[in-house]
DNA sequence: TTTAATTTTTAGTTTAGGCTAAAAATTAAA
DNA sequence: TTTAATTTTTAGCCTAAACTAAAAATTAAA
């Protein structure tokens, strides 16, 4: 089917259109895959022959519906595999990224399927980030992020933006994770830095802190 | 550290060891892994720069020390796959070769170390082949195949020598798997055929079949 | 609206891992 | 032991996917 470069390529577009919602520009790509601008004209272009995505010179690049559920799978996968890293095999969430990255090029239905229904068809991955079913839907979930809540407004954590390990294992040392209730109880107009409460503690975060996490609201 | 190709070249090279006990021919490789005879050599020069294996021209390559752990470990990752695949997800034992064959390559020794606890760390794979430990070494089991059983001789299937899709179904349509009790019931010299009970059913089988079942004579 | 800065593309190389065809070495046969 | 058949290697070429350097297009600044 598609090559890992073809793959890696149309994730990583895939990923890009979802933040920016219009057509992703070559440098963005070039960074995300950490490549060269070069390199990603060429595949871009191999990938509009194949009807993956639509590009247009100078202006940038953009999936096609089929693309769009090429994406989806693979990111199905991901996220399936990174359940199962965690639920069976008790790795930490800051742990899973980089393996579930390699597993999720395993090419066979039969084995998505069967793992899906070993995992009991989860809706979400350990970030809380939605599982696409087999024909690539996502359940859509109205979340925002903590930096938008005000002074004494709360809820509950439900994913994150950022899931670098860093990050990860900041909340971790916060006791917050999926689940966690967190409520603000005072917000710094200037910085957007705020004190929220979680369990008993009440502590100090950044703004930047603050708009990596998903919060559903109560 | 190695790529998919170096990989499954090693892979190849240490079964064909194991058959023939020296120096493996280039031809050998070539069919083995469905390639030509000049890229075999072209890669085996390569390893042999690398150090996993000897190498001398028109002679044959052989894996050294370095490049049989490298084999044993890949190989453990198949197998250990396998048994996730047949014990977690209900595979069947005829479906897993291919797919382990992508999980092998995953690289990650943290996810091995707990795949294999989450299996219970099994020593044999679906089909009885032996799952080498984290240092590559086998446990040796003293098995022969039941083309060289006797008439009158009985003893317990232990594995298969050939694993094709088409093999293993044809045993399974008679009712045999690993730790399946058979008894050779008569023996023709002239074409080494045999009438064998299993269960409550004796039938015949071909040398062909007889020659690809290890068993464990009790 | 020119000029400057930035972004994107093109053209030409590189590397891994294949391939074919021909040459060389080895093994088997006469 | 010479010839024939087979095996293996060499030489040269191809493709995917990267890269660099230079050219072209677009966007921003003066």
């Amino acid at each position: 089917m598609y090559s890992l470069a073809e793959e890696n390529y149309i994730k990583s577009i895939y990923h890009l259109q979802q933040e920016v919602g219009k057509e992703v520009s070559t440098n963005a790509i070039a960074d995300m895959m950490e490549t060269k601008p070069s390199s990603v004209t060429d595949m871009v272009q191999k990938l509009a022959d194949k009807k993956v995505l639509t590009y247009r010179k100078y202006k940038g690049a953009k999936l096609t519906a089929d693309g769009e559920i090429i994406a989806a799978n693979i990111i199905r996968k991901h996220r399936l595999w990174e359940v199962f890293l965690v639920d069976k095999l008790k790795f930490h969430w800051d742990e899973v990224h980089e393996i579930a990255e390699q597993l999720e090029h395993v090419q066979s239905d039969e084995l998505i399927k069967r793992l899906d229904a070993f995992l009991g068809s989860p809706a979400f991955d350990p970030h809380g980030d939605p599982i696409p079913d087999a024909k690539g839907n996502f359940k859509k979930t109205e979340k925002k992020l903590l930096s938008e809540l005000k002074k004494n407004q709360n809820g509950v954590c439900v994913g994150v933006k950022e899931t670098s390990p860093e990050y990860l294992q900041y909340l971790d040392k916060k006791n917050i994770s999926i689940g966690t209730k967190i409520s603000v109880k005072g917000k710094e107009f200037f910085d957007g830095s705020m004190v929220i409460q979680v369990g008993r503690d009440q502590f100090f975060i950044s703004k930047q802190i603050a708009e990596n996490l998903y919060i559903q609201t109560t």
